[in-house]
DNA sequence: CCGATTTTTGTACACGGTTGCAATTGCATA
DNA sequence: TATGCAATTGCAACCGTGTACAAAAATCGG
């Protein structure tokens, strides 16, 4: 009566399946073990009372003694923002594909939970973990390497020896981005930026705001809010509010852009690309979508999550830092250029 | 020189940290397992040596013998959808919250993944497995059972025994949408779904056709393609093509909500409201855009997600079907009721 | 049919941690 | 100071699986 029930679940146990195939607990081990050396005969037992008791092998228990988990750590926050949502459909699905599995850690709130994620990651004895956003605390970078995991950050760059550090070439887009308004005939160009200012999107203005220099334009800047499209519909009407209305907008993010576009259409009923020239930064869906019809770059996806996969299954990676060319995807925000 | 390196990673032990503290290993994992009995002094002797050497408790390892892994699954397909993704993202954070961890697995491709993804789950004895897309083979589910794993089903009915079934009230929905559209005085009505028909927003469809046989109205249905935006641009053009142009129409979808605007407005000159009303399905971040200000119904998420985490930490749940109201969002995209 | 190989099987231990139990220590009380 | 009890500690066993090594069985050549 007062004895307890024992909470223990219950599972299926490669003896189990041994007993009831009449076979070595090891037989069932290596039936599992691609390359182990057991007989059709015993191989076939063992299949078919596995099959019959629901068992699975515990990849728990075998990740113990073989001291290689499997998983891979995505830590991102907004991960329901169409470009980061992307990039986690494509991670987990290429990862997938080379036989991982993805834990996926969700930053999204206070800053302290990068640093948890990766604790957590190191708990679960993660081979890799990939930051997608926020940056580590770079002493836990060490704690990560002493545990035997790799680090790759994505679209930030730190000082972070050991890891790789991976994204488009932002700088250079933003000065492709000058160059295509400036082409366009635009003649007030302006910088839409959110107030958060990450790496990444730094980087675009930085390189944007270098070109004008070069080229001697005045920019006018306007940054707000998080990045999203509330942030971008904010800043189009501040910037069609003003006397000297720009025609030209080069947005950091494609969210931005959509909300700049908005802006001019529904509230000052301009349209792109007559009165307005925008481009924007991501190639999300809904840049392709007509009524936005979005001139933007594309992120490399494909090559950073191939370098990143490549990379974490390299025995011993050495520290690395890649930029790959976006790829400027023409639509129809951005006035043609007048034939000289 | 032949001597083989090993190639065992490098891990801190819980027996590094003992030996590092002067103290045997029990008490280095007592000192990490809340409640057990360590007195103060060892306990800061570990948690010093364990900070210096980078130690983590090896949570693959406890799991062990503790029969409970943390982790839970979950199981989608396109999950780059902004559905999808809020789900996901929302799912991911309450999951976490609640001290678990999320193992994402991606299904998109062939319908046989999500077998796939079930074993997988098993594998590494997940607590729980939580299915946003596909339906597993209900073999399987026994599988599932027999290793003490919970199953949730989100948004879809199946024969399944032992598992949650949880959702939105499509069909009440549907009904809602159809009175709507007739209040708005819409004379030709239609019904715009994608051609692969899952279980929610065929019942969305019954929901809706029912209430119109009910009211004697006739409904022009179109549906193709996947649930998507494109699938929406193509049934826009095809119903706006039509002599009896629809003056409503109810979308399955939001997605394909925004595809049925955009080719109204964008290949017909069309605007909603007042040529032409549209609801939609799911209150995706688009919906609220100022292009598509969509009347829509949102998914009750939370509700949804909450009641989710609560069946899954239940000892031993019943077999449970769920369907809670979908709230009706107005915007403005459907005509405003004349005042009798 | 016999001995030499090769293949298959079983034993024992390891992986990193938790837990029941008994031994030890610390502390308060008589 | 001796005693009793509670708090701590350590030993040993266990969680479920993989693997080196040795033993056993099967295969082969002659």
């Amino acid at each position: 009566m007062s004895e307890k029930v024992s909470s223990r679940k219950q599972q299926v146990r490669a003896a189990d399946v041994a007993r009831h195939a009449g076979v070595s607990r090891v037989s069932v081990s290596r039936t599992f073990t691609p390359g182990a050396s057991v007989s059709a005969a015993t191989r076939a037992k063992v299949l078919k009372s596995a099959e019959i008791l629901g068992y699975r092998v515990n990849r728990l228990a075998s990740s113990l003694n073989r001291s290689e988990s499997g998983i891979v750590a995505l830590i991102a926050a907004e991960i329901d923002t169409p470009y980061r949502a992307a990039m986690i459909a494509e991670l987990s699905d290429k990862l997938q594909a080379a036989g991982k599995v993805t834990m996926l850690i969700n930053t999204s709130g206070y800053e302290e939970r990068v640093k948890d994620a990766l604790l957590q990651a190191i708990s679960f004895r993660t081979e890799a973990a990939i930051i997608l956003s926020g940056t580590p605390d770079p002493s836990l970078a060490d704690t990560c390497f002493s545990n035997g995991m790799k680090l790759v950050l994505i679209n930030r760059e730190e000082d972070f020896p050991g890891s790789l550090q991976i994204g488009p070439d932002n700088k250079a887009a933003g000065k492709t981005a000058l160059k295509a308004l400036l082409r366009a005939g635009c003649q007030r160009i302006a910088l839409a930026n959110s107030g958060n200012a990450t790496w990444s999107i730094v980087e675009r203005q930085k390189g944007f705001l270098a070109a004008a220099e070069e080229a001697g334009v005045e920019v006018i800047c306007e940054a707000t809010g998080v990045t999203s499209y509330e942030a971008g519909l904010e800043i189009g009407t501040a910037l069609m509010d003003r006397e000297d209305r720009p025609d030209g907008v080069f947005c950091t993010t494609d969210l931005i852009a959509c909300g700049v576009i908005d802006a001019a259409r529904q509230r000052f009923g301009l349209r792109t690309p007559d009165d307005l020239s925008v481009i924007g930064f991501d190639d999300i869906p809904q840049a392709a979508w007509e009524g936005y019809d979005l001139t933007t770059f594309a992120q490399p996806m494909d090559r950073i999550i191939d370098k990143c996969l490549e990379w974490c299954t390299t025995e011993q990676p050495a520290t690395e830092t890649v930029q790959l060319p976006a790829k400027f995807v023409w639509r129809n925000s951005v006035k043609k250029a007048l034939v000289v």
